[in-house]
DNA sequence: GCAGATATTGCAAACGATTGTACATCAGCC
DNA sequence: GGCTGATGTACAATCGTTTGCAATATCTGC
């Protein structure tokens, strides 16, 4: 009969000691309930008291926080987030677009990843990752915003999307997207200006010597197609033509690819431009082998400037995209959105690396 | 007075159509309920009739689905999970440990994270990542095993924190880390043999006639610790001593610390075992540049196998780690410790890819 | 000693779904 | 025709917080 035989009589009220039981370190406490029964005072106090609101005597307040460290107790966010109609989560949506592949692997992607992961994580924010696979409708990206579970979405790349993410904006506002601006677009998009992009790095070949140039990417993403247009204005403005050859991302298949057009007779080129560094390397990797010197023979471009880019050998020339920079920006306007501000697009200038495929 | 008139009288319960009005795609249905009253049944009805229980009827199971899909409705997240005490999703957390760098950078746990978010998409759950700075207590990890927010935990890594992992796992079972197993630790783990690693590439080292060895990276992460005992044992047992030169990983430090390390006049190495790709990577790029060459001069074995290891030149000798695999493991062992079962820790072996950096 | 201002705290109603239980309907059967 | 069992639906409690409002206690100045 005696108090403390028993363990799991919760559910009676102030049968048991009146408040400054310091004791029991066996009572579960894993509601605000349980902790407000410890301490003696009402369950909206305790929620006060964890958060920190000046309307809670100072005194009562730190007892509290010292109860709640002691039973190692923490406030069930779902319910928090379910009352407060604020998750303090940011989606980041991977759309898998236009490449078919199931992988998340683009390196670029997992960089912009990384440095999102850390810009929210120090705004305070957690970060909730999904694939998606675009399928025609609304539906891949409304799965996300309409959940409930989301305060915001971030895009890493709109693929081929560009109309469906206008579509969804219209009625849900906080939403930031990595990618190329397009003219009249009504989504915020924060990147790079991928034709420029495109033309300094065919400038550069051509100012390098180069005459038989090649652009090697696949066009179906909006910001390949965009740093082709930049090259391709370059060329023509200098009497050339840049041949187009498709290159798809597909880890396995890009070393065949590559292989097949460098190995075509008449492709005999002595400038490349690249979509990515990636693509860069991998040619650079089937041009050693097939026994062209670089930058002697061929010269080469990548794009991106991933931390990699210059530890290849040689050292990638490449046109860098300030991606750390992106994803500060991208998260500062995602969070004004948030607060019901307005926002617009911003579009950053890439800057010509030059390393050593090419003959500066 | 006619209605239509107004569209923001939503409150008033039952005063408009009895049913089956199929027009108003203006009536706002947010919750529920309202789509409850435009379907003419209760809310427990839609409730199951959305999650495609038998219970319903299937004709009305089918109108109810519909109208859905026509009002875009979506049940909250939020409310859903607290109900059913079940959140589907996973947390997936970077403990930042021993490296102070505050950058999610590494390649190699970042296509872990792809892999796993792969993994755990294609389980029907969703993945929250958070980084999380250890602080010498339980708190870094605690703050998101009782949040309440994850049905479990992933850890890409263990840093130095095993045994705050172990108090942890004492009493939150489904917590699942990659790295390296040891003997008598409670918590479940998925990784490689890195004592083994290590011996396979000294010893592929030694075969290939190298006598003056070196170990590049720093033994804070125990992982890395055991793949120098691995090393160092293949060492000893022909013979060899081999040179520990701790590398940190941080981007802008390596440079110089390689260079410092291989300028070094007394350090003739001809034989390097590398603690991943990334420091081989950049390893083979300083000594590129002070004019050795590879293999001839020294050659080197990298760790990990990353996609990218296959694309320098020449393309590097490594040891593999199965990370696609490893992933599925680890998402195949949290469902496992969710449903309650029982989980042991799972120790893969690596495996000497032997390409261009070693003569073989 | 009292009106009124000012701190604190308690109460109870949300937040929006899920789910156990009870009720209604209907078919089949002796 | 009444009883049994199956089927489908409505009702209401519940998950664990947050927060507006009311209630109490304390204090201030006159």
């Amino acid at each position: 009969m005696a108090a403390g035989m028993e363990e799991n009589n919760v559910g009676n009220d102030g049968a048991s000691a009146s408040g400054a039981d310091v004791s029991g370190p066996d009572v579960e406490v894993r509601t605000l309930a349980d902790l407000a029964r410890v301490a003696g005072v009402s369950a909206g106090t305790v929620s006060r008291a964890l958060a920190g609101k000046s309307l809670v005597n100072a005194e009562t307040r730190e007892r509290i926080q010292a109860l709640a460290r002691q039973y190692g107790f923490r406030p069930n966010q779902m319910a928090s987030k379910l009352r407060s109609r604020r998750t303090g989560v940011i989606g980041v949506v991977i759309p898998l677009g236009h490449e078919k592949r199931q992988q998340i692997s683009d390196p670029f992607f997992l960089t912009l990843l990384g440095h999102l992961a850390d810009q929210l994580t120090e705004a305070g924010y957690d970060l909730m990752l999904s694939r998606a696979i675009p399928d025609g409708t609304t539906d891949w990206l409304e799965r996300i915003t309409g959940s409930g579970m989301v305060d915001g979405v971030l895009l890493i790349g709109q693929s081929d999307q560009s109309d469906v993410i206008d579509q969804v904006v219209s009625h849900y506002r906080p939403l930031v997207a990595w990618g190329n601006h397009r003219e009249g677009q009504k989504h915020v998009v924060v990147g790079t200006d991928n034709e420029l992009g495109g033309r300094l790095a065919a400038e550069h070949l051509i100012a390098c010597g180069a005459r038989r140039l090649a652009f090697f990417g696949d066009t179906a993403g909006i910001e390949i197609a965009m740093r082709l247009r930049g090259a391709r204005a370059a060329a023509e403005a200098a009497g050339l033509h840049i041949k187009h050859v498709p290159i798809k991302l597909a880890d396995a298949e890009m070393g065949p690819q590559l292989e097949a057009a460098l190995a075509d007779a008449e492709a005999d080129f002595d400038g490349i431009v690249t979509a990515s560094d990636l693509i860069a390397m991998s040619a650079l990797h089937v041009l050693h082998e097939s026994g062209r010197r670089i930058p002697g023979d061929v010269q080469i471009v990548g794009f991106d400037d991933l931390p990699l880019a210059r530890l290849t050998s040689p050292p990638l020339t490449t046109v860098r995209q300030e991606i750390g920079q992106g994803a500060k920006v991208m998260v500062e306007k995602i969070r004004a959105l948030i607060e019901g501000e307005t926002r617009h697009s911003k579009v950053m200038p890439p800057t010509l690396i030059a390393r050593d495929t090419t003959r500066s």
